[in-house]
DNA sequence: GATGAATGAGGCTTCATTCAT
DNA sequence: GATGAATGAAGCCTCATTCAT
């Protein structure tokens, strides 16, 4: 019975995330990997609703059917393609700021290698901002809270740097939404931004803009004398 | 014609805009507002895919047919839509500028005003971001450009501010940016921010952060001075 | 957004049957009409799965999108096609019955028009028997509802009968269900009885069958003096 | 080959019931069996288009694949369990009716048998109502042929009721149809009558009614006689 | 100018059937 | 013999747009 929407999806468990037909996690996993992948493409540059399930389908080489034994609805396909965007930022940051032990260093590190992955996949940034809201809420739920997640690594690198008495004591949540800002700018603002300046001037010039607005005067004497090093 | 109907449509003689069957031009304002007032709430609220035009009907309590003769498509209305946010993002601005002659107060008038009519309509801000993919490119360019004057209008403030030789020499344009997304950030991280302050302590406070990571010596000891006067 | 199956029902306040968005209670019937009669048509012929949205449209001359505006579902045109044929089962006996003042040609001419109706649309009882199970439970109790309000009348006329002295004592509920079976029997073994028997033979001898089962010895020689007249 | 293929499927050269690719006589025994008895209770359920053959399957607990072994579309797997339910019946008849030699207490002994077996698989009596028109026309002849033989049966005991002076003459054929009918109601009406009723008083009470209907004065009084042994 | 019924193309989704392993 | 991943045609339903009134 091929019928289209008299279909009363069960209440759906939702232990965690999204649920597939298919048994061997392997080739779960390498079939939602050619999905997610087709799909982010597209959605980033057409949008959501303009990408068909068939379009995401042909793009990643299989039939339309069998996306629905690994993806439940479009609306999962978008999940999964938010999620790995975002799993794919939170993993960038740690081994980026592992590379130093200098609280300042480490949130160089980690914004520059924030702003970097945004930059590798603005679209997919963009998509995040623009398709969220087209999730049901259980769902965002879980992209905002990945966005938390990744926030909290920043906060803790403020956190060093305020703990060494290289920053004022500020309030580390906010200040952490304009370091996570300023990056996503960069991908929600390309079309201007792009015109103004290159991506590493912006993440060398947002970082000094930052310490000028935070450093203590030892914070910026440190920040004077280590500056050379901190550009690759 | 059904949807997808973007490409049979005629290649449109008129640039600039949105075009309407009926003449009377009271009535077309008047009708427009209707429309307009009513797709905003629902773009913003259920998104634009998820509003149909006899949504956006109902809501302005006319009938489906009369929407086509004040906007030849959908796209047009959302069109209408986003310009009228942008307009009256731009409109707040000069009068809130114009309160005061000292450069640091015009530039905290300029960001506070512009941080509240954002707050007034955040879900309009995000609108925009969300839906200006949505719009053929022609279309899009007018979105931009509207921003970009409204940029233009913060960084005249800035401008004024460096010749007062309050601020440090800095790339005005982007430090423009640095402003304007602080405000937008505060509409598109709504559902975690109001949990970190309120919307007058986040301008307070941006502002301060803003000094300090701008301000000369001079530039901050009038900061000082004034700080009190600046918050209502 | 004309996707299928995203669709998120309203849990359909449901209540009095089914919802049209048509709003002038003449074109709803109109169109309502035009609908049901194809749907019974194609329905009974074809089975319920097997006939499709656009066959109905086709053969009942409007645009597939159109019958969604009177009927919020496929199974609300099945619905309405069940309760439309349960409808006109219900009217056709009670002028029947009324023809006479005599309980045993109350009955009979009560048993004769329910066998007529059902013979003059075989189809449809056959549809009622096999496609009531497709509906969801609330609706399925609308279609048994009004069976039980049939086997009343039917009832009511045996009641008459035994207080009459012409029938025995018996269960009138179960007795009724006899009748009605009997009467539907015919539709469902039509592709039997019709090489074994002729429709009016079929009432007649049944309905002797029933007197023999039933009636008083007053009762039998009653039968005897009026058979004649029974028949038309 | 998708749905809908009944068109394209060569013409089969089998024509009298389903063809298995396997071959070991004892496994197809086996397999149907599974296939059946699972296919029967979901059909029985849900209705045979809103159970997919994985559904079968899965129950059956084989794979899917497999099912295609042993029966070559999914009509096949209903007219399988259409034949597995009707034979059944017919097994169940003769044993019952061969415990005695009283043609009026054969009768009855017949009839009690088909009841309970209906009473016992209700659903899959219901099935068949349903179903058999989803079959294509020769093997809804199939169907219907198992039905007539079973008709027969009770036909041969009414037969021989007549013979012995116990019943009137009367049509044979009908009057074993009344039977039939008799039996088939309690399970399509299983949902109303179970509140009038319990179904041994059913079987009573009924075979009584056709006594009361059919009896000579000489069956009549044979019937009081033995009214005690026939209930167990 | 205004109405709202009518149209019909097209998308999401399902599932009978196949086939490589 | 058995598996189950893969296919893809087709159905239900939506909604942008039109047009008769």
């Amino acid at each position: 019975m091929p019928r289209g929407s008299t279909s009363h999806r069960p209440p759906e468990p939702e232990q965690s995330q999204v649920q597939s037909q298919a048994l061997d996690p392997e080739l779960v996993k390498l079939r939602r990997k050619q999905i997610v992948e087709a799909a982010i493409k597209l959605f980033s540059e057409q949008g959501y609703y303009k990408t068909t399930v068939q379009d995401v389908a042909r793009k990643a080489k299989i039939s339309t059917g069998l996306i629905y034994h690994y993806a439940r609805t479009k609306e999962d396909i978008l999940l999964l393609s938010l999620l790995s965007v975002l799993e794919s930022y939170k993993q960038e940051l740690p081994p980026a700021i592992a590379q130093s032990k200098h609280p300042l260093e480490r949130l160089f590190n980690g914004l520059a290698a924030y702003c970097r992955v945004i930059d590798a996949s603005k679209q997919a940034t963009v998509l995040a901002y623009r398709s969220t809201k087209s999730l049901p809420k259980h769902q965002r739920e879980l992209v905002m809270q990945s966005e938390i997640e990744t926030n909290a690594m920043i906060e803790a690198c403020l956190s060093d740097c305020v703990k060494a008495g290289l920053f004022r004591e500020v309030d580390l949540g906010l200040t952490a939404y304009h370091f996570v800002n300023y990056a996503h700018a960069w991908a929600l603002k390309y079309w201007r931004l792009r015109n103004l300046t290159t991506h590493e001037a912006y993440i060398r010039e947002g970082f000094e803009f930052f310490v000028h607005a935070l450093a203590t005067p030892k914070g910026w004497r440190t920040y004077q004398r280590m500056r050379e090093q901190l550009v690759p």
